[in-house]
DNA sequence: TTGAAAGCGATACCAG
DNA sequence: CTGGTATCGCTTTCAA
C-alpha cells in the first residue's frame, strides 16, 4: 500500500543538512532512492549545469557533440526536470488554463476532446476550471489560474466580468476566447456567430413553410440568447411571431425538460407548427414529448435543435439541427494559443469565425405540397 | 490586446541584478509593478517571513495578535503565495491528477462533475488526463503527472500496467482507483461490482419471463466485459443462454452502433426478446432502432441500459436500467483523497463499494400473464 | 558555444 | 510561539 510509505520510507528530505557543501553532497549520494537534478546530469556528462538545461530546451544552441554527451547522461541517470524549480526560475509554466461553463454538457465535452487531442503530445497541461456559467466564479478563478503563471488560456466567450479583463489584460501570456464570434476579444478568438445560426434555423423552418413557428429556451447564457434573438428576427422580417412561441427558462437543459417544454409551448400557443430547440437535449425531449402526444413530426410539428450531437442524427425521425463545429473549435483554440507560446505575435487571424452548418433531416419537411 | 504585454510592458525580471542586496531591494522597490512576495509582507508586517508563512498555512500555530498583524500586512499588498515556488520548498503541489479513460462519455462527465463540486472549495486543482482506454498511455500519463508531485491522484480501473503499479507504490501520495470493485487496490478504491451488475440486469430480464435473454456490448474494456460475464453467468445458471446472442465489438459506443447492433443481432438469432445493453448509447440506439422495425418494446423485446443517464428514464418507453452512482463516486473519491491528504491513514474504510441500482421501467416488463 | 554566479519565492529544521 | 539559515532545482544574465 502506498500509504506506507508516509510512515515507513526513509526520507532524506526530513534530515538535517549540515553547512558543509561535500558533507551536504556526500549524505545525498548515500541515499539511492533520490531523483538525479541537473546538477547530477551535469556531473555525469561533465559540463555546467546550464549546458544540460539548454541541451533539454534548446538542443539547436549547442554543439552535437555535446548534445550526445548529455543526453546519454540524461538517459543514463533516468533525469527528468523538476516543473516547480523550472517554474520559479523562468516565471511560467507548462499549464494552459481552460475555463468552462460547464462540465457535464456534450458541447464543451466535445471541446474538451478537440483540446486534449492536440496538447497529448506536447509539453503542455491542461488545467480546467468550472465557471457554472458564473462571470464571477469566472473571474475568481481567473485569479487563481493567473497565479500559476499559466503559459497560456482558453475561456468561453465574450462576458467577462470589468476587473477580470483587467487581470486578463496584464497577464503574460496568450489567451482564446472561444465559441463565440462577434464580441472584442481580450486577445484571440474562435467560436460562430449565434445570432446567424438562430437566424439560419428560423429561416429553414419558415422555407420549408411552417407558418407559426415558436422557440424554446434553457439555461439562457448571453449565447443561447443572442440564438433566440436571431430566431425571432428572422420570425419577425417574415412576419411570422408571436411573442407566446418564446418559451424559455432558467433551469439547466435536459431531455425532461425539453419534453415540459413542449408542454408549456402547448399551453400558450397550440397553433405552433415548428419549434427551433436551444440544443440537442432540449430537442430530443420535444421530440419524444410530442410523440408521445401522437403529434406526427414533421407534418404537424418541424423540429430544428441546436449543435447536433451524435445522437440527433439518429432519432426517428432523424432531427433536422445547426451543427457546430465543437471538437474543431477545441482544437484550433489550442493550436493558436501554441503558436502564439512558441512565436508571440505570429498568430495574424487573431478572430476566427469557425461558421456552422444547417442539417437538414427528416423532423422538418418541405410543406409545398400542401398548399 | 494583451499580446502587446509581450513587446511593450517593462518588465524588471529581465534586468540585471547588482550584488548588493540593498541595491537589489532599491530596484525592486522602484517597480511599483513587482507582484508582492512573502519577505515583503514580512516586512510590513515586521515580523519573519516564515512567521507569514506560517500564519496562511496554520493559523493556529501563530498568536492572536501576530495573525492580526500579519494578515493586515497581506490584505494590504494583496499577496498571494507563489505555488511554483512553495512546491519546489515543500515538494508537493496542490495538484490532484485525475487520469480518465475518455472525456466525451456521460459516465466521466458525471464524475468530473462529483469531483468537481467537492474541489471547488479547496485549495487544489485538478489536472485531467485522458488514457484513451490504453494501459499504456495510461503508464506515460502516470510518470507525467508523478513528475509534478500532486497531492494525490485518482485513476481509473485496476488495471494498470505493471510498471505504473510499481512508480505508485513509491508516490508520496495519496491514490483512489475509481468505478470498479473487487480488485486489488493500490491504495484506496471506490466503485461498484460490474459482474454483480450483469448479473443483476440478466436476473431481472429473466425473472420478467424473457426467454432468449442477449447482450451487446462496445468498447470492451476490462470493466464492461465482466457486466457481460455476468450477465452470461445468470443466463447459464437459468440454462437459457446461447453465445450466437452475445454481440460485441471494439468500436466506442454510440447511439448509432446501438442501432447496428440490434441489426446484428438479430442477424444471428431472431428470436432474441431481451436485450442487455452495455451503457445507454447503445440503449438508445436499440429502442430506436427497434421502433423503426416496428418490434414492439417491452413486449416482443425487454431492453435493460446500463448507467442510466438523464436522457434513458426520458425515452419512450422509458428505459428500464442498472444505474450507477458516478457523481457519488467522484465526490467519493476527492472526499477520500483530501481525509488522505490532511491526515494520513485516517481513513478507515479504503475500499468502497458504492453499489448500483436496478431501475425498473417500461421497456420490460413481467410477461408472466403470457403464459 | 559554454560557463559562473545570482537569483526565483517559498518551506524545513532546529533553536530559543 | 517566533525566528535564522540553508536549502529546493532550475533559469537568467553576462562574460569569456
Amino acid at each position: 500500500m502506498i500509504a506506507q510509505s508516509f510512515v515507513n520510507q526513509p526520507n532524506v528530505y526530513r534530515q538535517k543538512y549540515s553547512i558543509s557543501y561535500d558533507k551536504l553532497m556526500a549524505k545525498r549520494r548515500s541515499s539511492s532512492s533520490r531523483k538525479p537534478t541537473l546538477v547530477d546530469v551535469a556531473k555525469a556528462a561533465n559540463v555546467s549545469a546550464i549546458t544540460v538545461s539548454r541541451t533539454i530546451r534548446s538542443p539547436e544552441l549547442v554543439s552535437p557533440q555535446m548534445r550526445i554527451r548529455v543526453e546519454a547522461a540524461v538517459e543514463k541517470l533516468g533525469y527528468s526536470p523538476d516543473p516547480a524549480a523550472s517554474a520559479l526560475a523562468s516565471r511560467v509554466t507548462h499549464n494552459i488554463g481552460l475555463l468552462l461553463p460547464s462540465l457535464t454538457n456534450t458541447v464543451f465535452e466535445d471541446v474538451l476532446d478537440g483540446i486534449y487531442e492536440v496538447s497529448e503530445e506536447t509539453r503542455f497541461f491542461i488545467q480546467i476550471g468550472d465557471t457554472r456559467y458564473s462571470a464571477l466564479k469566472e473571474e475568481a478563478l481567473i485569479g487563481t489560474f493567473l497565479r500559476q503563471k499559466p503559459a497560456g488560456l482558453i475561456l468561453t466567450g465574450f462576458e467577462q466580468t470589468e476587473k477580470a479583463r483587467k487581470m486578463l489584460s496584464s497577464a503574460h501570456c496568450p489567451i482564446v476566447q472561444i465559441m463565440d464570434y462577434g464580441g472584442t476579444p481580450i486577445d484571440m478568438a474562435v467560436g460562430f456567430d449565434h445570432e446567424a445560426a438562430g437566424y439560419a434555423a428560423a429561416a429553414h423552418l419558415i422555407e420549408c413553410g411552417y407558418r407559426n413557428p415558436g422557440c424554446v429556451g434553457a439555461r439562457l447564457d448571453a449565447r443561447s440568447r443572442r440564438r433566440l434573438d436571431g430566431f425571432r428576427k428572422a420570425c419577425q422580417e417574415a412576419n411570422l411571431w408571436d411573442e407566446r412561441r418564446m418559451v424559455t427558462t432558467p433551469q439547466s437543459s435536459s431531455v425532461g425538460l425539453g419534453r415540459h417544454m413542449l408542454e408549456e409551448m402547448l399551453s400558450k400557443d397550440e397553433t405552433v407548427d415548428a419549434i427551433f430547440c436551444n440544443n440537442d437535449d432540449i430537442g430530443i425531449g420535444v421530440l419524444v414529448e410530442a410523440q408521445r402526444r401522437l403529434i406526427s413530426v414533421p407534418d404537424q410539428l418541424g423540429i430544428c435543435s441546436f449543435h447536433d450531437m451524435e445522437m440527433t442524427k439518429h432519432m426517428h425521425p432523424a432531427l433536422t439541427a445547426i451543427a457546430t463545429p465543437r471538437y474543431e473549435i477545441g482544437k484550433m483554440a489550442f493550436e493558436m494559443l501554441l503558436a502564439e507560446i512558441d512565436q508571440p505575435q505570429s498568430v495574424k487571424k487573431r478572430i476566427v469565425n469557425s461558421g456552422f452548418e444547417l442539417k437538414k433531416r427528416s423532423s422538418t419537411k418541405n410543406l409545398a405540397g400542401k398548399f
